[in-house]
RNA sequence: CGGGGUGUAGCGUAGCCCGGUUAUCGCGCCUGCUUUGGGAGCAGGAGGCCGCAGGUUCGAAUCCUGCCACCCCGACCA
């Protein structure tokens, strides 16, 4: 791997460099799509089984919604048309024609759909098209249901795992008698995705709304979790969007109330994608490779024999077994590898590339002493530790471990984050120091468009905790209405 | 979609401007021996429709046209 800093210019190479190394995942060929291997799907399931848990946690159940809806569908709720008209895949036919005489295979005219199909960028439209059967009474709410799928949105640039045309992701789509119980449940996923994203992924967030430019199209409000990567780019992790009634009206959805009055619906949606793998990526990586938080690494701690001939191995292997077995006991995931088609210092390399949080070393030394060596890939500091102090000590480092990564991270974010009063000095500080911009903001449309024109930075939210606004905007002059923070972002 | 760049073995590449024996080198892969506490050494070997299609030419990795994919910068976006 080359030698980069994590703020160099060629960051991107850096990314997309160590994706491939650590195998992660890999260009398929196909435009903007890609494969994603068999140790980050690993790292993808972790992930899906905790924030399944924490879904069914709140009260939410999982189904599933087909890939293809009528063209027709998308168009029913004007803003999310306009939103996603441009990055829609089309499905026009339904048979190819294969050409005798050449071979070669063409799209048969003759079977043209009667309605064009897209293949969803989201499912808001066939869901709620669904919901309106599904949905008649108070007593059919709340409604509150989940997804894990796929979906594609033809992006016009796609970055391994940040922008694929192809994506996999969940998401939540709720319906519920009053105004409040919907903004409630959207806060709600808001916040079981900062915990998610904290607290197993070890990256540091920050809670907010997006302006209505940045807003998902067809929602009223969205709520939004911002993170920010090793070179000072804001990364948007996950969304939680507050939908009014406006897809309730679209698609004539409306229930009688306890008093027999018929009222439309108020709808939530929300998701993460495997952008997450990015996010987890840019948050932890260094020179040697990825660095996983323990809650998250498909494997916890590597057991790495070191012999010479077979007998020793058979020696070095008994004791590595007895600890894989106690460590098992205690729910840890550990791998004993004792392929002997690779040497010691080549697993070393290769555990460190893939991320994994401990590494046990045992060879003839540590038969003689009754210890192991024990290296953590988040400080690549090495200790020597008793053999029958193992147990005990192991759960404490990968605890250790997830709070050190996480702590670093809050750390640089912090030291990325400044006030600016002025706009030269909103543009020094952009071009010197990169991060996040905390500013005032007239609420303008016309502001924060100029300010993206000119130096390529955007709102990425409105702060939950932002202190009141009191001046005025640095661009404009104008009164200010909120502080928000400004950044360039993936 | 606009601008720039790239495509040669699993990966990274030389050759291309200026067409001409059997397409270069490194890593990886295979075999053997020696090795094994930080990506081992030596010897031998295998692996290529030079992105795809068409054209120019006696002859194309090299020149021309079209298409496809990938990377970077914009605009768009989870």
């Amino acid at each position: 791997m080359a030698k980069l800093t994590p703020r160099a210019a060629d960051y991107s190479k850096w990314y997309n460099e160590l994706v491939i190394r650590a195998g992660l995942a890999e260009n398929s060929g196909v435009r903007g799509s890609m494969v994603i291997k068999p140790y980050g799907f690993a790292i993808w399931e972790k992930m899906q089984q905790q924030l399944d848990k924490m879904f069914k946690d709140t009260g939410h159940v999982n189904a599933y919604f087909p890939l293809l809806i009528p063209k027709s569908y998308l168009s029913k709720e004007a803003d999310h048309v306009k939103g996603f008209a441009k990055e829609v895949a089309v499905v026009t036919h339904y048979r190819l024609k294969v050409d005798e005489a050449g071979g070669d295979i063409k799209v048969d005219p003759t079977a043209k759909l009667a309605e064009a199909l897209i293949i969803r960028p989201t499912s808001e439209t066939i869901i709620w098209d669904t919901y309106k059967r599904w949905i008649k009474s108070y007593r059919d709410l709340p409604l509150l249901i989940n997804q894990w799928a796929n979906v594609v949105r033809w992006e016009m640039r796609t970055r391994l795992f940040l922008r694929t045309a192809e994506f996999l992701w969940q998401e939540g789509h709720t319906a519920h008698a009053t105004e409040a119980e919907a903004v409630e449940e959207a806060k709600r996923m808001q916040d079981v995705y900062a915990d998610f994203v904290e607290n197993f992924m070890g990256i540091p967030i920050v809670k907010g709304v997006k302006t209505p430019s940045e807003r998902f199209a067809g929602a009223l409000e969205t709520y939004t979790i911002e993170a920010m990567m090793q070179d000072g780019k804001a990364l948007q992790v996950g969304t939680s969007h507050f939908l009014g009634q406006n897809f309730a009206r679209a698609f004539d959805v409306k229930f009688a109330n306890r008093n027999g009055a018929e009222t439309y619906v108020w709808a939530t949606s929300w998701g993460v994608s495997t952008r997450l793998m990015g996010a987890l990526i840019m948050a932890h990586s260094d020179d040697s490779g990825l660095i996983l938080p323990p809650n998250l690494a498909p494997i916890q701690v590597v057991i790495i024999p070191i012999y010479k001939g077979k007998a020793e191995l058979g020696r070095v292997a008994e004791v590595a077994r007895g600890l894989q077995q106690k460590l098992q006991n205690q729910n840890i995931r550990v791998r004993f590898d004792d392929r002997d088609t690779y040497k010691p210092g080549w697993k070393f390399n290769e555990y460190e590339l893939k991320g994994v949080p401990l590494r046990l070393a045992i060879g003839p030394r540590d038969l003689e002493s009754a210890t192991v060596e024990l290296t953590r890939r988040d400080t690549l500091k090495k200790q020597l530790v008793p053999v029958d102090k193992v147990g005990d000590r192991i759960p404490h480092l990968l605890r250790d471990i997830q709070n050190h990564i996480f702590n670093k991270a809050l750390a640089f974010r912090n030291a990325n984050v400044t006030q600016v009063q002025s706009y030269p000095e909103f543009k020094e500080v952009l071009a010197r120091k990169g991060g996040f911009l905390s500013t005032l903001w007239d609420g303008s449309a016309e502001t924060e468009s100029d300010i993206q024109q000119e130096t390529g930075a955007t709102i990425r939210c409105i702060p939950l905790d932002a202190p009141e606004a009191n001046g005025t905007d640095p661009y404009s002059g104008k009164p200010a209405k909120v502080r928000v923070l400004y950044a360039k972002a993936y």
